[in-house]
DNA sequence: AGCATACGTCAGTGTTGTTGACATTCCAAC
DNA sequence: GTTGGAATGTCAACAACACTGACGTATGCT
């Protein structure tokens, strides 16, 4: 339809209308399994996938404040509030003044927020784990790279802060 | 932490924690982007992300049943109605009674919904397109391999069933 | 002192998922 | 041929989670 199909020096055919609507369904479905496991997990506690998404980032970077984890997850104060609230109520997660600055909120998962994280991120890295293996080194190489390239910018600047993180 | 750091005959690395940790991360970030340019879209309209995907695979199974197609997006009929019901209203999409089995609705895109669907599929693909032109053909195979592995064993049919279905 | 920043909260709204109840239609057993 | 159950689709009510807007408090900076 548009400038994929044609031929520039090299083989453009993995850039064709047709391949690109398969990727765009396979994404799809698949972000759909990659959020089933936890969400079957959660469903039987209160929580939802937003709360999944706070301890997540919360074990990742322990000790970060509020605001950047609500630019981080990419909702409101208000939106990520709600979450915090019922966590740090239900002892999962606990919030301390800050230091140097009183403003700000340090976020930490309690043990038994840890607990929970282990067993949500525990579910989610089997069905990761069982993908990466079956499609080998050089596809989950690949897969990383397009994912990377899909994101917006400023989300590339975050996972890569994430990524060197944990070196 | 598990047994993904061992070595088995073959380099394992890429399955340690950490990489699943990234992947998963990946995913997540990924997956804003890729829904971020039809979310823009529709939010000038009065409709979101499950209308966008109702008429993404209404356009892609044309006289598609409505359990059919409740079964391809994973959401229960009422859920599915009510976006439904807003298309049809709006003039998007047209429902005819089945000619067999009438208790069955044949959906179709109408003219104006087509425009939608362009437009909307348009700017996905765009995003689609720049990432995967700047990953390159042997990235992109990874990456399909790899969404394809991560799905639901009853997605991974209904994804090759939609691949299928357009050669 | 005055202004900006960080956080929390209340109130209201919209999208999208859920369950429950119900009408219509088909089919197969009787 | 009637009847009972399964399948298909619709309507209504509710929950989760996002949003905007407005406001209050504490703190930091100039």
């Amino acid at each position: 339809m548009s400038d994929g199909q044609a031929y520039r020096g090299e083989n453009l055919l993995f850039l064709t209308d047709e391949q690109l609507r398969q990727g765009i369904e396979a994404m799809f479905f698949a972000y759909r399994g990659f959020t089933a496991d936890p969400d079957r997990i959660l469903s039987d506690m209160a929580y939802g996938r937003a709360h999944h998404r706070a301890i997540h980032f919360i074990n990742r970077a322990p000790g970060t404040t509020v605001n950047n984890l609500l630019h981080i997850l990419g909702v409101t104060k208000q939106s990520l509030n709600r979450v915090l609230r019922t966590l740090i109520a239900d002892g999962l997660v606990q919030s301390t003044v800050g230091k140097s600055d009183k403003r700000e909120r340090h976020l930490h998962l309690t043990e038994e927020g840890k607990e929970l994280e282990q067993t949500l991120s525990d579910a989610q890295r089997a069905r990761m784990r069982s993908a990466f293996r079956d499609a080998g080194p050089e596809a989950v190489a690949g897969f990383r790279t397009v994912l990377e390239a899909m994101m917006d910018t400023e989300m590339q600047r975050a996972y890569t802060r994430l990524k060197e993180s944990s070196t």
